[in-house]
RNA sequence: GGCGAGGUAGCUCAGUUGGUUAGAGCAUCGGAUUCAUAACCCGAAGGUCGGGAGUUCAAAUCUCCUCCUCGCUACCA
């Protein structure tokens, strides 16, 4: 072939490396949203396929998480077994990631023997160390089940908004994280029992011995290569204090301690290791399984210093890659993580996604509403992850809409990606009788020459984007040099050639050499453009190879910038179009259906707060009426009517009120956590009752010297108990 | 309240160590073109860089104050 071009090999020094790339552990009690996907697989999945087309020796972990007191919790709410509920989701969620082109080498689940095992084998090798510690403490117990409880088994009425439904770990109508001995009137959500105080011994991490470590490696070691949110992330974390964090739990769902654990006793029957510690040792178990089934060693890829071990997450995981599990791996002998290119979080339509709220698009109403046939099938998967990396929340929080979806997909996906491939395809058909026609050295000119400078340009500026976890950024400059193949098109402009350079209605040769000369590159820029979207889109780098007639093997990153990749006179198959157009009509679908799902979530909350209150005058086991007092006991409380004369905020405090409360017989100082829901200015002057005899405490250093009686709506909205008329301050409720 | 991350054109984002009229893509408008999924190409318009003060010959970029969003955390009898 007499080409005049050079052809450069853009990726002359092969580099080889060993790659363990992880994706946080999808918790298997239910489906998993768009949000999830963006915020760790997709960019994962990305990164893999990059690291794989240069052939790097990579293996890619991911597998259901399913310990933790959330999957039983979900059994009960689905009425079935824990067993049952982790056996349902498994294989939903892995489909899911399968039919969007998330390509796990091992999509493993922690409740495999061989999970058990390595984080059972993990936790002796700490504790035979002396890595942990032994604490005894006391903790709620529910004596008919004989058990200890998890907070998330124990229920009572929130402190902060009078929920009688709070958990012991959160109550989920004000979002208020707490703890079991916050809540009012615990109760076991087992027996329906009050649950008493009990000694139990725990094993714990003790984070606060590795302080200097982890400022050294991460404050000042990664202060440069990491994303500044996950570092700053840390730092607040590590400047707050770490405290040792509790490696076991009693809990009957999870990975049972070994027996042979010293100073484990008749009592720790129950005893598991908490889902926070066997989980990220899923990444572990899984590279394991997944040697075995490939005639692997799985060593190297945790203990080699040459392997690059690499976590995807969302924010909401970064203190457990980055503080806690590398704390676990130091300890343990394996290597560290070399990044955690965390992402932030993606709001969808201008609120937060919840799949609890409705306000999420599962992975699952995707596929069923767009990869399908009919629809579009696989391209359409290749749509949602071209627009899922091009909003990715890499910096900051970013906002699925559907009206952008819209326009990524016509604007750029059809309109300059599809496009391009298509009119090359085209005219290539139409101009070169569907062959890949010669390049004649004598025509070359400086605009074929920068189109090929630019072709090379892009793979190397891809690559390094890559390398950088800037995936947003590198699939910009994809859709650019396809953009710019449009543009060189434009100027050749091949189809005025063919209807110029005609002498007695025949193209003359020198017409044809320009055509072939453009169509040439055109190809050859589409090869390229195959090997440069292939780690986005994987299915369309896959119709762009049966197009061209070549085998995926050309998708290899070392081919990238080569313009030598189409043989010349290899016949081509006709084009087939990448991408169709979304209709309005389609995007206002999914805008109702987004809406109606998000109302019926709305209602279906409501129904079972209101089922829950029902149940409460019925059935004891879900939220009894505290236990009976006699007359005496409510005697003992003095409730009189009081006026708020003062109020201000508590300063350095969010929910604080210090107020003022004329009582008649004197003014007390009261301190009350409604700030979020009062102005301090607006209840001066207001009615209240109050419980003047409760021992006074104090709160954030001032002391309250009594309680306001608040009734709370359905809406969690706090209202004031007072007279129906104004009366008398000090007067008496009875 | 403390800590962390953000706040730059309608939208999504770039802006390295402070330096000429603050950039890109999409959307919008105008023009040209017709090979291509009524697509493509060229051009224009559009921002007091959250607000205020300061340092400087010069600040989106440095300092202080302040407002807003998100996350973590404290407070909740």
């Amino acid at each position: 072939m007499d080409n005049q071009i050079p052809d450069i090999n853009t990726t002359p020094t092969k580099k080889i490396g060993r790659y363990l790339i992880t994706a946080a552990l999808p918790y298997a009690n239910g489906l998993k949203h768009i949000g999830h996907l963006a915020g760790a697989y997709l960019p994962a999945d990305i990164y893999v396929r990059y690291l794989k087309a240069q052939k790097r020796d990579v293996v890619f972990v991911c597998g259901s998480d399913e310990h933790g007191t959330a999957i039983p919790i979900q059994a009960m709410k689905e009425g079935t077994t824990a067993q049952a509920i982790i056996d349902k989701y498994h294989p939903i969620v892995a489909q899911n990631f399968a039919d969007l082109g998330i390509e796990f080498d091992i999509y493993h689940r922690t409740s495999s023997p061989l999970h058990h095992e390595t984080a059972q084998a993990f936790f002796t090798e700490l504790n035979n160390k002396g890595h942990l510690e032994v604490k005894t403490t006391e903790q709620y117990f529910d004596e008919s089940k004989a058990t200890f409880l998890a907070d998330r088994y124990i229920k009572g009425t929130c402190p902060v908004c009078g929920n009688a439904d709070a958990y012991g770990d959160q109550c989920e109508k004000c979002g208020s994280t707490l703890s079991p001995d916050m809540l009012i009137n615990p109760v076991s959500t087992l027996s329906g029992n009050a649950p008493i105080k009990k000694e139990t011994q725990h094993w714990y991490l003790p984070l606060n011995r590795h302080e200097a470590f982890l400022r050294e490696w991460i404050l000042t070691q990664h202060k440069q290569d990491w994303r500044t949110s996950v570092v700053g992330q840390c730092k607040s974390w590590i400047d707050g204090g770490l405290q040792p964090r509790a490696v076991t739990r009693d809990l009957d769902w999870g990975i049972k301690l070994p027996d042979s654990t010293p100073g484990i006793n008749a009592n720790d029957q129950q005893k598991v290791l908490y889902v926070w510690f066997d989980a990220p040792i899923g990444y572990i178990s899984a590279t394991k399984q997944w040697a075995a089934d490939h005639q692997k060693d799985w060593k190297p890829y945790w203990y080699a210093p040459d392997t690059k071990l690499v976590h995807f997450v969302g924010k909401d995981n970064i203190v457990f890659h980055c503080i806690i599990f590398p704390v676990m791996l130091q300890l343990h002998g394996n290597i560290l993580p070399e990044n955690v290119p965390a992402n932030e979080f993606m709001n969808l339509e201008g609120d937060k996604m919840s799949t609890s709220k409705g306000w999420s698009i599962e992975m699952e109403d995707y596929i069923n509403d767009w990869v399908k046939p009919e629809n579009g099938g696989e391209s359409m998967a290749d749509v949602l992850r071209y627009y899922l990396t091009q909003i990715a929340p890499e910096t900051k929080d970013s906002e699925f809409t559907w009206k952008g979806f819209q326009e990524a997909n016509n604007s750029e996906l059809v309109n300059i990606f599809g496009n391009y491939i298509n009119r090359t395809f085209v005219l290539m058909h139409k101009l070169c009788k569907g062959k890949v026609p010669p390049l004649h050295a004598t025509l070359v000119d400086a605009t074929d020459h920068q189109l090929v400078a630019e072709i090379k340009a892009a793979a190397i500026k891809i690559e390094s984007l890559l390398e950088a976890y800037k995936f947003r950024e590198a699939l910009f400059e994809v859709i650019d040099i396809a953009r710019k193949g449009n543009k060189y098109m434009q100027d050749k402009q091949p189809w005025m050639v063919a209807k110029n350079a005609v002498i007695d209605g025949q193209l003359t040769p020198e017409g044809q050499q320009q055509i072939d000369n453009c169509l040439h590159l055109c190809l050859q820029l589409a090869a390229n453009l195959a090997i440069f979207i292939h780690p986005f889109l994987p299915f369309t780098a896959g119709k762009l190879c049966k197009m061209m007639k070549v085998v995926p093997k050309m998708l290899e990153w070392e081919n990238a910038g080569r313009i030598d990749l189409l043989k010349v006179g290899y016949s081509l198959r006709e084009p087939q179009l990448l991408f169709r157009k979304i209709e309005n009509e389609e995007i206002n679908y999914q805008l109702e259906k987004l809406k109606a799902k998000a109302q019926s979530a709305t209602t279906t909350i409501m129904e079972s707060t209101q089922e829950a209150a029902q149940a409460t005058q019925d059935e004891v086991a879900i939220a009894p009426v505290s236990p009976e007092i006699v007359f005496d006991d409510f005697a003992k409380i003095d409730l009189r009517i009081g006026t708020i004369v003062a109020a201000q905020k508590v300063p350095k405090a969010d929910k604080l009120l210090q107020l003022s409360v004329d009582l008649g017989f004197e003014t007390r100082t009261i301190v009350s956590g409604i700030a979020q829901h009062f102005a301090p200015e607006a209840i001066i002057g207001k009615q209240v009752t109050v419980v003047v005899n409760l021992a006074p405490r104090k709160m954030r250093g001032i002391e309250s010297n009594g309680m306001i009686l608040m009734a709370e709506d359905s809406e969690g909205k706090l209202h004031f108990v007072h007279p129906s008329t104004a009366i008398n301050n000090g007067a008496g409720v009875k």
